[in-house]
DNA sequence: GTCTATACATTGATAGAC
DNA sequence: GTCTATCAATGTATAGAC
C-alpha cells in the first residue's frame, strides 16, 4: 500500500472536512447557530465558503453532521470513563478530576450540546434523535452502577448520576470557585451512599411530622400515590 | 387618587414593556439571541420595532434586561419552594412535581437560561453577573439544608442538589419518559440520605471494601415500577 | 409612545475561474 | 476541491409622521 508522506487526496479532503467541523463547533458554541456565519466558520478553518459548500449542503447540514458526530464522540468518552470505573471505588476522585477538566477545558463540547438542545427543542424529529443519542450513555452508566443499586432501577440511578454531574459541570462553568473539583467525587459518593439506604422501608413518600433533624430519620412505609 | 378604569399612561407603558420582554424571552429561547429578530419580537408582542426601540436601546440591552429580571424571578421561585421545604419531608414529592412541571411547561425559562449562559461565556463581565445571580439561590437552599448536612458544607450540598435537579430537568426536556416526575423526589432522597453517611469518621475519601452489599434482588414490594 | 418607511450592513448561497 | 465575485434576502437601527 502507498505510504503517503504527503496526504493523499482523500486524506486531504477528510482533513478539510474535519477542520471545518471543528471550526463550526467553536464558532457555533460561541455565537450560537444563527449567530455563526458560514464565512467565519470557513475562515477559522483556514478555508473559504467555497470549500464549506463543497463538503456540506449548507449551514443546517453542517450543524446536523456535527450533531451526530459529536454524539458518537461523547459516547466513547463515557465508555472510557466507565471502563475505569469498574476497577475500584477510588475512581470517583479520578472521575471528579476528569469532569472538572471537561468543565474547564472542553467548554466547546458542553456549550455545543446546549445549542443542540435549544435547536432541537422546536424540531420534534430532531428531539427524538437527541433523545436517542442520550440513551446510549445512560444505559452504559446503568450497566456500570447496577451492582450498587440495591433494589433501585439502575437506569433511574444512572439518570440521576448523569444529571448530577452535568448539573455540576454547568455550575462550574459559571463559577469555578463554587464547584471545586473535589465536589464531583463528593457528590457522587453522597448519591451512591444514599442508594444503600432501604428503598422499601425508607418510604417513598414519608409523611413524617415536621422535623428538621440533623439525622435523616423516618422508617415508615408508604405506598406511592400521587 | 385617580382610580383608573382604563390603564393610566404609565401602566400602558409598563404593559408594553412587559409584553416586549415576554415576547423576547419566547423568541430568543426558540431562535437563540442572534436568531431572534427585533421585528419578530416586537410583532409577537403585538407591536412594532418602533415601540421596542423606544423602550430599549437595542437588542443587546433588551436581552440584558431580560437577563436581570429573570434572575429576580428565579430567586423568588426558589424561595417559594424553599418556604415549603421546611415544613416537612413530604415536600420532596411536591418539589418533584413542581420541577417536572417546570421541565414540561416553563420550557422558555430554562432554555433562556441556557442562552444566557452561552451568551455570557465569552463575555467575562457578564459571566460574573451570572455567577452572582446564581449565588443567591445557592445560599438560599444551603440555609435550608444546613440542618441535614451533618459535617458537610451546606453550600456544597446545596450546589449538588441544584445541579442534580437542573440536570434532571434538562434530561426530561429531551426525553420525558426517561425522567419520570417521581425521579426528582427519589434522586433527592438518595442524595440527602447519603449525607447521613459517615462524613466524619470514615473520612471524605473512603476506600470502601471493594464490594458493598449490592443486592441485585430488585424484587421488592414497593419497588419502583410505574 | 408608537408606527411607517428607509438606510445601511451582513448573511446564506450560487456560479464560474483555476 | 477550492477560491473569488456576486445576488437576493434579511436584519439592525434611525427619522419623521401622528
Amino acid at each position: 500500500m502507498s505510504v503517503p508522506l504527503r496526504l493523499s487526496r482523500g486524506q486531504a479532503k477528510a482533513r478539510t472536512r474535519n477542520r471545518l467541523l471543528a471550526a463550526a463547533a467553536e464558532v457555533i458554541a460561541e455565537q450560537g447557530f444563527a449567530g455563526a456565519s458560514v464565512d467565519e466558520i470557513a475562515s477559522r478553518a483556514g478555508h473559504t465558503v467555497g470549500a464549506l459548500y463543497s463538503h456540506f449542503a449548507g449551514k443546517d447540514e453542517l450543524f446536523l453532521t456535527l450533531f451526530d458526530e459529536h454524539a458518537a464522540h461523547r459516547l466513547d468518552s463515557v465508555e472510557e470513563i466507565a471502563s475505569q470505573w469498574e476497577e475500584d471505588q477510588t475512581v470517583f476522585a479520578a472521575l471528579g478530576e476528569y469532569l472538572a477538566e471537561i468543565a474547564d477545558r472542553h467548554t466547546v463540547w458542553s456549550t455545543l450540546e446546549m445549542e443542540f438542545l435549544r435547536y432541537a427543542l422546536t424540531r420534534p424529529e430532531l428531539l427524538d434523535r437527541l433523545a436517542a443519542h442520550w440513551r446510549a450513555p445512560r444505559t452504559a452508566v446503568a450497566r456500570l452502577v447496577a451492582p450498587h443499586c440495591a433494589a433501585h432501577d439502575p437506569v433511574a440511578v444512572s439518570t440521576a448520576i448523569i444529571g448530577l454531574l452535568e448539573g455540576l459541570v454547568t455550575q462550574r462553568r459559571v463559577d469555578r470557585a463554587a464547584v471545586p473539583s473535589e465536589l464531583f467525587a463528593e457528590a457522587l459518593r453522597w448519591l451512591t451512599a444514599g442508594l444503600a439506604h432501604p428503598p422499601g422501608p425508607a418510604a417513598a413518600n414519608p409523611p413524617q411530622p415536621p422535623r428538621p433533624a440533623c439525622r435523616e430519620a423516618g422508617r415508615k412505609h408508604a405506598g406511592r400515590s400521587s
